[in-house]
DNA sequence: GTTAGTTTAAAACACCTGTTTTAAACATAG
DNA sequence: CTATGTTTAAAACAGGTGTTTTAAACTAAC
């Protein structure tokens, strides 16, 4: 079998990278639980850094690859605009079904994906952050370039902080679903799968797109 | 002159923590840049984490206090309740303006309150969470429970959801607004401060409170 | 002036980190 | 068989971590 102490150290530090964080998981710990020996990740992937990398990589290759082709179809399909909320549900939901589709061969995925985008923002500095930019920035242009289009009454500059304040609603939610439950303990919610978070999401940011902009209360 | 040795290691210890986060901080930074003694932060605070939450109960305190102020006048207050928007703007108004209160007295301390909720709800285990929740959850849910009159079209389970989503958006824009700009370089959009993003999120989260809840696209 | 609390300096503690090295064993394809 | 790449074991490396200790100085209050 080829790769197979490859994966499985992916296979690990995937979850223990969901379920602890990046620099609070050590690769003891990941090749402890991947049952392969400690040199084996500097062995394959030349260092912590490139694992985190390879193992972004697994799942944002396929994500952008599936949101490019979906966003191609949707771009050539007939699309009567005839309501702007309508519209950007669509792309969301475009988007949720991108992730959920990575989802479906990987089921941490989605949850490292959240917690790796919320990490490499919320750490001003760090090599994950350039890479992901170069790697994956031009998908999501596009995704932004289409969803433009429907968020016409604002400026250039209002456009761009309130995408960012929806991608922000939707990664802190996926990423921290799980700790949100272990607070209340069952007392306020019963649980939710992420695949239901994202569905919750596309109405919520189509709503939260289109708000108007106010300059006082 | 009574704690300036205290009053200085928590000032460096909230701009190292803002900018690099609690775990990527350590102690020594911390007592260098405050220039004291690397043994006061344990003979002060007792160990890393006291320090930690002393950090946040500098900025906590005052919000929650406010925050029940301003809350415990507009429950008070004749609120003809013409329009559920309008009532939730006002709602989320009184938390934007309690934060920026406490930010009035500290440049750095929304940045680190926005990082710390973040850090907090994102570690799945901690010290943290159980401190601040058990310090501050009563504010949070006195803020809910008025909340909740003005979004009453879903059941108990679905509010609490909600509520999660339009806080995960408060908390990752606030926290990652430096990184989001580091990454365009000035390209996109321009400097937004946190108070900016502040006034923008309200209308947002108003909208967001009210979307539908919509079983399929 | 004595006492108690504070602050400093410097060193050491014990531990964990990512990484490298050595060696031997195993696998598989040419 | 041979050669090349893989995997293992075990140890060590160099460095950083939070924390503690020792001693000496300083500061303020009684």
């Amino acid at each position: 079998m080829t790769h197979a102490t490859t994966d499985r150290i992916l296979d690990a530090a995937e979850v223990e990278f969901a379920a602890h964080g990046f620099v609070e998981t050590s690769v003891r710990t990941i090749t402890t639980k991947a049952k392969v020996n400690l040199a084996a990740v500097n062995y394959h992937f030349g260092s912590k850094k490139g694992l985190i990398q390879a193992v972004t990589d697994r799942f944002l290759g396929p994500l952008s690859q599936h949101l490019q082709i979906q966003l191609n179809a949707y771009e050539k399909s007939a699309h009567q605009s005839q309501n702007d909320e309508h519209e950007l549900r669509i792309l969301f939901n475009i988007l949720a079904q991108s992730c959920q589709y990575v989802a479906q061969h990987n089921h941490h995925s989605l949850a490292v994906f959240a917690r790796l985008i919320n990490t490499a923002y919320s750490q001003s500095q760090g090599h994950l952050r350039k890479h992901l930019t170069k790697q994956y920035g031009a998908s999501f242009l596009y995704f932004m370039k289409i969803l433009r289009q429907f968020m016409p009454v604002m400026t250039n500059e209002q456009f761009f902080w309130r995408f960012h304040y929806l991608l922000g609603m939707l990664v802190f939610s996926l990423s921290s679903s799980e700790a949100l439950l272990a607070i209340c303990e069952g007392e306020y919610a019963s649980h939710r799968g992420l695949d239901q978070i994202m569905a919750d999401l596309v109405p919520i940011m189509a709503s939260a797109a289109q708000a108007p902009i106010l300059g006082d209360c």
